[in-house]
This record gives structure tokens, C-alpha cells and sequence, in this order.
DNA sequence: TGCCAGGGATTAG
DNA sequence: CTAATCCATGGC
């Protein structure tokens, strides 16, 4: 229920500024399991190493989640090495492929409401609601929009003080509510937040104070 | 050299 | 319930 009449609403100007910066940019490649490995591998980690170790899984032929089963933990932990935590990733990535089996396979998540395969993906130890979304969006097609660190930061300087699961619903009632538009939104905030913010504070920000 | 990266779980207060 | 702390490598 926005409010007329108090200041306009910083979250629609937000987007239309980031869709006319950015427009239609492609994002996150890979078929649905490697975007569901790198979804995990990217925890805390820059992309440019998440995509050294996708590739050593794919010269491995194992980026898939078969393949990770497929291969020892000694051999999991070297391919992923390169992007850090890797002893707690490594039990990640097989706590993920396991339970995918154990469920009976891709096709059954397939079936699953958004609602039921989110609690499922939020239930297994290492995916938190960042993870959840971004494997739900990006790798099956689900309208689950996804928040992260460079979206607060950036919403914080437009004067956006929602956070998590609070921001999460902003976007969700605010966007057209396609998998398309999520994904594109979210790629915006991210190219952005890469182009003009540091980790401390936004350098020479041009979202801020948006609505006056 | 020190800081931070497209988080999440665990422990402390 | 919010705030630290740990996990670990790589790049600037």
C-alpha cells in the first residue's frame, strides 16, 4: 500500500535509472546445474574465481551434480580450491547434489510450487535465501527475486532502508512479476553496484537521493 | 600490505 | 534478537 501525497517512491525511479543504464544485458551463463554449483560457489567470492572452477569442473566433465558426486573430496576440494572456503563448499555442493537425488531428481523440483521449492532449497545446510533465490531464478526459472549485498548497498544510498526478505517484497511488488524481469534486475543492481560502489561507501553515486 | 569478494552457520552478548 | 566470528583463496 504505497502512501500518496509523502515523497515519491525511490524504488521505481531506482529501476527505470538502472534499466535505461543497463537494458537488456545478459547474465549468469551455464545450463541449470552449473548455475546451481556456481550459485554456491559464489558465496562470498568474486566471479572471476567461481569461473576458474567451473571450468576445472568442466575439464573434469563433472559440472553437473552427478559429477560432483562423481568425484573424491579430495579431488571436489581442488577444483573448487580457487574460490576460498573450500572444505565448507565442497560439503555444500555434495549436501546440494545429494539432496536433489534423494528428492528424485530435477524433474521433481520441476513440480514443486515456488512457495514448497523454496523452503526445500532454504532447508538444506548451506543455502540461505541469497543462494535460494539466485538457484530458483537463475537456474530454474522460478520469479524469485533476489537480493544480495550490492542491492542494499545500492538501495540504501537511494533511500531505501529495507533490507532482506523486507526488500525482497519491495522489488517483488514493484517489477513485473516474470522470471525475466528479476533476472535483468538484479544483474542491473549487481553491474552497477561493480561500477560505481565501493565496499565502504558508493563512489560518485548516481542513485542517490534519487527523489529529489 | 591489508582489505574485500554476488553468504551462511555458529557462537556470543 | 542483533552482533561478531569463522570459513580461505586470490586480486588489487
Amino acid at each position: 500500500m504505497a502512501e500518496k501525497g509523502s515523497a515519491a517512491d525511490p524504488l521505481p525511479a531506482l529501476i527505470g535509472l538502472l534499466r535505461e543504464s543497463y537494458g537488456e544485458i545478459a547474465w549468469w551463463p551455464g545450463g541449470p546445474e552449473e548455475v546451481m554449483i556456481g550459485a554456491i560457489l559464489t558465496q562470498q567470492t568474486k566471479w572471476e574465481n567461481v569461473e576458474r572452477a567451473l571450468d576445472n569442473l568442466n575439464v573434469l566433465d563433472c559440472c553437473s551434480l552427478e559429477g560432483v558426486l562423481s568425484l573424491s573430496l579430495s579431488e571436489l576440494e581442488e577444483a573448487i580450491r580457487c574460490t576460498g572456503f573450500f572444505r565448507i563448499k565442497s560439503q555444500r555442493l555434495r549436501a546440494l547434489s545429494m539432496a536433489v537425488r534423494d528428492v528424485g531428481g530435477r524433474s521433481v523440483l520441476e513440480k514443486m510450487s515456488l512457495s514448497e521449492l523454496r523452503e526445500w532449497l532454504l532447508s538444506l545446510h548451506g543455502v540461505g535465501p541469497e543462494t535460494a533465490d539466485s538457484i530458483l531464478c537463475y537456474a530454474l526459472n522460478r520469479p524469485s527475486y533476489v537480493i544480495d549485498a550490492y542491492t542494499e548497498r545500492i538501495c540504501g544510498c537511494a533511500g531505501i532502508p529495507e533490507k532482506g526478505a523486507a526488500l525482497k517484497a519491495r522489488f517483488e511488488e514493484v517489477l513485473v512479476p516474470e522470471n525475466k524481469e528479476y533476472r535483468l534486475c538484479h544483474a542491473w543492481c549487481v553491474e552497477y553496484a561493480k561500477d560505481y560502489c565501493g565496499a565502504k561507501r558508493c563512489n560518485e553515486c548516481i542513485v542517490k537521493n534519487l527523489n529529489e
